[in-house]
DNA sequence: TTTAGCACTCTTTTTGTTCGACTGCTAACA
DNA sequence: TGTTAGCAGTCGAACAAAAAGAGTGCTAAA
């Protein structure tokens, strides 16, 4: 996907000029604004040759003909290949960031939160994807009052998940101790996300007599599945009313319905695979929908979750801006779960 | 709030077609528009006539001259104390609700669940407020594992909060006996909702030694009700720019500026206190950012949680609609948590 | 009391005009 | 050969004027 082309300096500089000044400003950008820029070192006739070689070679585009220039998908792609300097964040954003990623109760939540966070920072939707290839290593049931039971479901990765279950008649101790031993060999091994099928076919199966405990299970878990599966997105409507690009209702509209379609999202995601921040600008996209948008993500593997996370924005996003943010969350992110590895990973429950 | 005034037939039947016309439409109506729908039983001079005086006490408004008529809030707030028919639901809604109307773990998630299924069939955002009043009977603490805690919380209602703590260090099991006492001691009778303010200074005092295992425990409670605190507010953000009141971006900023604010929102939801359903309509809201908007609210009591459930709309809203399927909701949510009562209330534990 | 009809008002839509922002090109210049 | 000043040309945005349309209020008559 890097592309290469060889342009010479001057060339460079405009384009540069022109993506960083439209990332800012939304505005078309003149041959006279470059060149004011630059303090006359050549003049707007010059740039305006320059910027006619730049549309031959697909890298610019004019919206029309007497508007200034726009940079191209092409034109985007080249500049962060090529021409992007690293960003560094401010104190404001470093602050922010230090001060909120923390570490919740569960891995989801704190990734949920991170997800916030880096929305916030950049101010554009956060898709948190997380695949939980962790399984389960034990099962215990305990009995807490009369028509209480305690159902404790422990991972192979020591994460725990825990569901308060309540009954209509008392089960007598034995029975309990059976119930645990047929979880116990029905569920060892069993993916987290699949647990919901995999414990309703046993209900219809062997464990059909505890058919009442098993269904309360179900339930409660099957709860918390649904939940989490629609995408996570988090975002800040309001302030992204506020950007140029989706401050007109049907662009909302588009946006709102690009990032509520699964389909579209789960394709994104899926196709995230390197370990580091990837990016996907406008036509790039296999998606025609997303032909102005851009796609800024990070795949990281923390302990038995596999977590993407992209940040989906237009095409005229602060991609050094939305690199640095992803990095250092990143970064954060990760000693936070070693640490809690070392100490004992994981502060509670698994919660929300 | 209840109004009374003394309209002839033919002036009622004028006022209800404007108003229902308007609530469709979002059209100021013409009196051409109520002649034809009478079918000439009377001619559009004569409505001209009749909506005069109707605009003279000041039932209606006309946003121009040349313009039709549009309801006042007294003009709203007649409609609603005298007029308004009863809605039937169409069974589109009613089959919607049924399917979607169902027991989840906790009454919390049942009602977020209501507050949802509300939003969806009314278009409209809902918003959940609940005042839990139960308070902590009983703490157990179970040690899970060497390192794994399991801290159940249950209050006097039987409703049941857990909490799994991984600790550092081993603890003997007589150090785990005492705290168990001690927190016994400290918690009964704490109400859910100040919880982790009691945990908190008990940590500074007596209870310091167990600091470690008593901070997770804060932790996690803390990251629970903070995530419940802001306002509940459920909606479709997508279906609402479809509503021409909020489809151009400073009325929908606006809106969810309102929503936003607690202020505002806590305002209205203290106010809410008949057990049935309440109507404030535009002007009628003690808060000036509140005159074009409408409040249907219901208050429920639901075993020791009292809830208020409140749909926020333009003052064009469809009131008889909104309040039809909030007693509607009302109803089978009854049925649910009576039911729950009689088996043994409740299917699992709190989550989210 | 009702109503037909018309003058009047005000908004919305359409059309026309001007203004300004840029470019592209040409011709001159270094 | 590359650079630049200058100017004609293009197009959108803003504004103004004109026309169309929607409704009312009022008058006068039934």
């Amino acid at each position: 996907m890097v592309m290469h082309m060889n342009l010479d300096e001057r060339k460079k500089k405009i384009l540069t000029t022109i993506v960083e000044n439209y990332i800012e400003s939304a505005e078309p950008v003149a041959s006279k604004t470059i060149a004011e820029k630059y303090e006359r070192e050549f003049s707007s006739a010059t740039i305006r040759n320059e910027m006619k070689q730049l549309e031959e070679i697909g890298l610019l585009e004019q919206p029309h003909i007497s508007a200034g220039r726009v940079p191209s998908t092409k034109g985007y792609r080249y500049y962060v290949d090529n021409l992007m300097k690293e960003n560094i964040l401010t104190m404001v954003d470093i602050d922010y960031i230090n001060n909120n990623i923390v570490s919740y109760g569960s891995i989801e939540a704190t990734l949920e939160n991170a997800a916030n966070v880096i929305s916030k920072v950049l101010n554009l939707p956060a898709v948190l994807h997380i695949e939980n290839k962790d399984v389960i290593e034990n099962v215990k049931i305990l009995k807490v009052s009369d028509k209480i039971l305690l159902i404790i479901l422990m991972s192979k990765s020591g994460t725990v998940k825990d569901v308060i279950i309540k009954i209509t008649d008392t089960v007598p101790e034995d029975k309990i101790d059976e119930l645990n031993k047929l979880l116990n060999q029905n569920l060892k091994g069993t993916p987290l996300e699949s647990l919901p099928n995999v414990l309703s076919s046993a209900i219809n199966n062997q464990l059909n007599k505890f058919s009442d405990i098993l269904s309360a299970l179900a339930v409660s878990l099957n709860y918390e599945i649904k939940e989490d599966s629609p995408n996570n997105v988090k975002t800040d409507i309001k302030s992204l009313l506020d950007i140029p690009e989706f401050s007109n209702t049907d662009k909302m509209k588009e946006l709102l319905n690009i990032l509520s379609t699964k389909e579209i999202i789960n394709e994104v995601m899926e196709k995230i695979k390197e370990d580091d921040v990837s990016i996907v600008i406008g036509s790039e996209h296999h998606d025609v929908l997303l032909k102005d948008y851009s796609i800024i993500s990070l795949d990281m593997d923390n302990l038995n979750v596999n977590t993407k996370l992209a940040v989906l924005g237009p095409k005229r996003t602060d991609y050094a801006k939305a690199i640095a943010t992803l990095k250092y969350v990143n970064n954060k992110l990760k000693n936070i779960f070693s640490k809690n590895e070392e100490d004992v990973e994981g502060g509670s429950q698994e919660r929300r």
